[in-house]
DNA sequence: ATCGCTCTCTACCATATGGTAGACAAGATG
DNA sequence: CATCTTGTCTACCATATGGTAGAGAGCGAT
């Protein structure tokens, strides 16, 4: 649903994206987002009336955004299911280098409890209930080792979140958050998956 | 170096390190924190001069906790490389189940750049400096399956940090973060850790 | 007793922030 | 022309927060 141009609410929402991601949403006030936008604050609260609907517009974007992502790199792939969840990855890492605020922004809010946190799952229940009974029947067609699929989806989805978004902190392991870094290690997940689900 | 009665400093350290695990820095005044204590705010800035020295203070004893448990693991461990993995996998959960709020900070201060995030990497780096060199060496010595050492640390501990600091946001993926569950999900994790590693 | 040290307290302040009130300009519509 | 809607602005406010200044209580040492 994104307009051509871009209107004054896509900009606030792409300027107030990034900004929550990169420094934390309490962080950010609404005047420097105002300024990044270039207008003033009562022009972002024409459109968001309050810093929280602000957030659950950013969120909602963001959580559209992965949705439509994770779909297109479903559609590309061949039918072998480890191939499957290979392009899913590759998919999911694709906009985190890019654009590392996202998925941070959606793991910040998502650590804390509260109706902000509770309606961003709910947007992203579907994507993962899809690929818990995806896994599911795959596992049950014996083309991938039998696990439980939802413990194999949310610890891929820690992991994946886990990586993607906090690479400052796994300078500790010696490793350097460069994008060369990030495709290694995205590499690297890809092989742990296939020792770990093939049949 | 802990004293044997609960000064108040220590109780200022334990009652931040939940605060601020629990609801996040920003989010938590000093007066909240003084007051779950039953001090006055002066108190707080007279251990720690600023709310800056307060969250270092914090973070420097969740990293020697966090160090003390790693390293107490490693050692009741046997010689066999899976089960050592498996049994610091299982120390660093422990903590995690029971007091979320720890790992849970340290995450949040990782992902944001600054000194205070520089100071608690350099805390947690011969933790992960010694996971390398010990991976490595079991992988030269041909009893872990051969993969970049530095990057098979980031992944675990991404993964690790991911399920234990941020169980709210699995939820999307139909689990519930309960006690039991988080068991059920490292179960899977070191499941995977086997199938990706034995040689 | 009194000096000095440690620890805690009661005011108080400067600042930043989210949000409100309302004016002003530009079209669109009658 | 008059009026209504949309979008942006300037000015202002109430509040919360991190931090400062300084006083006083308890207590061991001289």
């Amino acid at each position: 649903m994104t307009t051509s141009k871009p209107s004054t609410r896509d900009r606030i929402l792409v300027a107030a994206t990034d900004l929550f991601g990169l420094r934390g949403v309490d962080a950010v006030s609404l005047d420097q987002i105002a300024a990044e936008v270039g207008v003033a604050k009562q022009t972002l609260l024409y459109w968001f009336p309050s810093k929280d609907e602000l957030l659950q517009g950013v969120l909602a974007q963001a959580a559209a955004d992965l949705v439509l992502v994770v779909e297109a790199a479903v559609r590309s792939a061949t039918d072998d299911p480890l191939d499957r969840i290979d392009a899913v990855v590759r998919a999911v890492f694709r906009p985190a280098v890019r654009r590392p605020a996202l998925l941070g922004l959606i793991r910040e809010v998502s650590r804390l409890p509260g109706p902000v946190a509770a309606s961003l799952t709910d947007q992203l229940r579907p994507l993962a209930d899809r690929a818990h009974a995806y896994l599911r029947a795959e596992m049950d067609a014996g083309r991938l080792r039998r696990a439980d699929p939802g413990l194999v989806a949310a610890l891929s989805y820690a992991t994946v979140t886990g990586i993607a978004t906090e690479p400052e902190a796994l300078r500790v392991n010696g490793w350097e958050p460069t994008a060369a870094g990030l495709r290694r290690l995205r590499d690297e997940l890809l092989a742990f998956l296939r020792a770990a689900l093939a049949p």
